[in-house]
DNA sequence: CGACACTTTGAAGAGGTTCAACTGGTGTGG
DNA sequence: CCACACCAGTTGAACCTCTTCAAAGTGTCG
């Protein structure tokens, strides 16, 4: 049973805003909605993963955020995308128009307050992406990355990064030489090994958990 | 948010929340709620200027954002707040009791939509803030900030700046002498002029814009 | 006027970037 | 089935922006 305020797991949310919608496949770096594109729908990655992004004119590149199964993302308060969206790997795609979603809004306060709840939480996130960016180190932010990898995607030791090196580096303000030189200190260090460039395992998760506390 | 019906300024926002609360003064540099605290009430601007912080154990701090007449903060999701907030000048703040804004919203369809509205405009500057401190160079960060200050409080050329330069610093992920310095050399361009300490002239403000778009 | 905090400036140093070369894994074609 | 090409990732070296540490300057308030 909800609170009147609070709505306590991922499927509640999902049960709150069971819209039908088409689900479709993206594959690998294929485009899903651009910056300034309409925002006409809302989307939830059902499998695979999504990075979302901004480009500054001279082509620098920040990620706002990546996308795991059950996420949604694309949710926007005007009517325009503010930011890209593509696909990290293959991916299928779960559609939402808005109007049902505002339509079913108005009639509910649930799913009301399951946007609302949707969004406060995407406001968090990116509260924490903020503090990791300003004030944090290279090493602080890769080990920080790699342990929220690691919550997101359910995954205990051995983490499935879907993301290059280069997306790495453009969601922690790097370049992808620093991440790459990181991840093999860290692995010097013993606190991860890399198996393969998209494999991690965490060997030392509280001595990474320390660095990002 | 996602409904056809826009609430458009700021007054309209003010007009739905209208709730009576006190309305204390606080003087500068006082906290008027602090991190891991619980969050009883929702605080509104009335005059002066508000911070919003957190901090890492070791002390490095990241200001979250800064609040100006009529802004809205402390606004949470959770039972506790997630920043500390102090003024930065002498301010009157006004307190909304967290319980009389559910209420309102579980009445009202417009006073959620308002909730969701505010909660939204945070995240979009979070998601702003992420870039600058992602992408951005000390130079374009303290190019953007002003251009910030300037249009949330309404100034034309001359800015009544409300921050110390450790304040800009811990908003920009600097320290305080790159502050210092890239103003300096802002002035020394001739794109600003700084009268004082807490005051600066925008002299070329179409050049500070094209750094920052 | 003097004390104190904040700001500015200077010089040296570090962390991260840049540019360049090399490595390794993957896919393709002979 | 091997050779080769290609691309992402890694490593190295030089460089640069920003930081750190130190000192001097400025403004404010008792």
């Amino acid at each position: 049973m909800l609170s009147p305020i609070r709505i306590d797991t991922v499927s509640a949310l999902d049960a709150v805003l069971a819209i039908p919608g088409a689900c479709p496949r993206f594959c690998r770096d294929e485009e899903i909605f651009g910056e300034g594109e309409s925002a006409d729908y809302v989307y939830q990655v059902v499998s695979g993963a999504v990075r979302t992004h901004r480009l500054l004119r001279d082509g620098r590149r920040q990620i706002d955020e990546f996308h795991f199964a059950g996420d949604y993302f694309g949710l926007e308060l005007g009517e325009l995308h503010r930011v890209s969206a593509e696909a990290m790997c293959d991916a299928s795609i779960r559609l939402i128009r808005r109007g049902a979603l505002s339509d079913l809004a108005a009639r509910r306060g649930d799913a009301a307050r399951a946007i609302l709840r949707l969004t406060a939480e995407g406001l968090q996130r990116s509260q924490d992406h903020v503090l990791m960016l300003g004030r944090r180190s290279a090493i602080e932010r890769v080990a920080g990355l790699l342990l929220d990898i690691a919550e997101r995607t359910n995954a205990r030791a051995e983490l499935d990064v879907p993301m290059s090196r280069q997306d790495m580096a453009d969601y922690l303000g790097l370049t992808i030489e620093t991440v790459s030189r990181t991840l093999t200190s860290l692995q010097d260090e013993g606190l991860i090994a890399l198996p393969s460039v998209r494999h991690v395992v965490l060997k030392d998760r509280r001595a990474l958990e320390r660095m990002t506390a």
